[in-house]
DNA sequence: GTCTATATTGTGATAGAC
DNA sequence: GTCTATCACAATATAGAC
């Protein structure tokens, strides 16, 4: 396929103060409802005039403000990075001591998924799907194609674990099976929402109570399962 | 849209051996061509050209067998909810003692992922996106609407739970909570495997071993969480 | 049952008026 | 910047020969 070097889209206006949230400007309206859009069907089942109509414009201003579906695609896939992983990575790089890092994890990310709950399914879909997301996923939170952070966080992690270790109240473990560990018992609950609800017979107001037992619960099950 | 009442394919015909897997019967091959290409896309970016491709036929024969695009995604999701959730419903509402149960689980889930390694991702993408897939899981297990094992599981794991409290070998514990403890544990580095071999930088022999360490770290991981 | 050829939509994208 | 109208093609689905 040759792709015409075109970019026919005029630079944004420079704004002077940030638009109001209900009658944003037009361009974050068209990003939110894509996001809603592509959040709900993911890339390949989105539709250009479901964004539009959800946007409130017609389908030709699509394309002005993002070129093409794969140009939204793009901008809502690197928005739903940022929003989930660079906090997280953040938290766990940081010299907070292991098991508070362990508690704040929990609630950051359950805090912050709670808000944005399909959000986990979206991001796993979208990566199962594309696998070129892998490297948008670093730039978009390095401008970076090659992965920087992982070596810090991981050896940081590592640091603290070999402390409990000496310390008696941790057995040795991996600093990527404690990462996962966490990401799993945080992340997949709303990822796998509508499979969970349907087997174990859930509605949404149990499935919330749910999450906040788990947001207090998880922390001390985690130590407990690393402790020697 | 109208839908025309029409059931123009014949019944398979009746076969009196199990065909070879590598020449299989048509409507085989067609299923898991579209098998593969459902997983590898999502049933929204799965092309019937390519399943038809893959397969070693035309794209009129995918419809002369499963008679639409969604017919053959249905047949897919079907085979897919068969493959995963009744082994693990079945150990799971048996009356194997709690703590060997646990460790079974892990392994069941763990090994036959290892041969599978998409299918969580495939499914949590199509739950995701199409809410209807719900009920296609009940009568994919049950052939009923609603949900009749769960509240038989979950009984017998109380039960169970109750049991080990009293033995003071766990604390009091919602069985929910154990079910998605264990299934979040074991699924979630499938579902979110390119993303974490992306940020944590393995490679595929890497992620091999860790789901190996992980198959032999986490019945114990789980038991000691639940530890009073 | 299997094929080729073709009909019929669906859907992303563009042209051009205002 | 925003719209209406339309294009071009991709993708599902069907007809009909063999």
């Amino acid at each position: 396929m040759i792709k015409p070097t075109r970019s026919r889209r005029r630079a944004p206006r420079a704004r002077t103060s940030p638009p109001a949230p209900s009658d944003a400007d037009t361009e974050s309206r068209i990003l939110d409802a894509a996001h809603a859009v592509f959040m709900r069907h993911g890339t390949a089942g989105a539709r250009m005039q479901e964004i539009a109509r959800e946007a409130g414009v017609n389908q030709a201003l699509l394309h002005y403000y993002f070129r093409s579906k794969k140009g939204l695609a793009d901008a809502v896939f690197r928005r739903a990075v940022l929003t989930v992983i660079p906090p997280v990575i953040q938290l766990l790089g940081s010299d907070t001591p292991l098991p508070d890092k362990v508690a704040r994890a929990v609630h950051l990310y359950l805090d912050n998924l709670s808000r944005a709950p399909i959000l986990p399914g979206y991001l796993l879909a979208e990566l199962n799907h594309h696998p070129e997301r892998a490297q948008q996923l670093f730039r978009a939170m390095t401008g970076l194609d090659r992965n920087e952070f992982a070596p810090r966080v991981l050896s940081r992690l590592r640091a603290q674990i070999a402390e409990q270790v000496r310390a008696g109240t941790m057995r040795a473990t991996r600093a990527e099976d404690l990462v996962i560990t966490i990401a799993s018992l945080c992340l997949f609950p709303f990822a796998a929402r509508p499979m969970l609800t349907a087997i174990l017979g859930m509605d949404d107001d149990e499935f919330t109570r749910l999450i906040k037992r788990r947001r207090s619960d998880l922390p001390d099950f985690i130590l407990r399962g690393f402790r020697p």
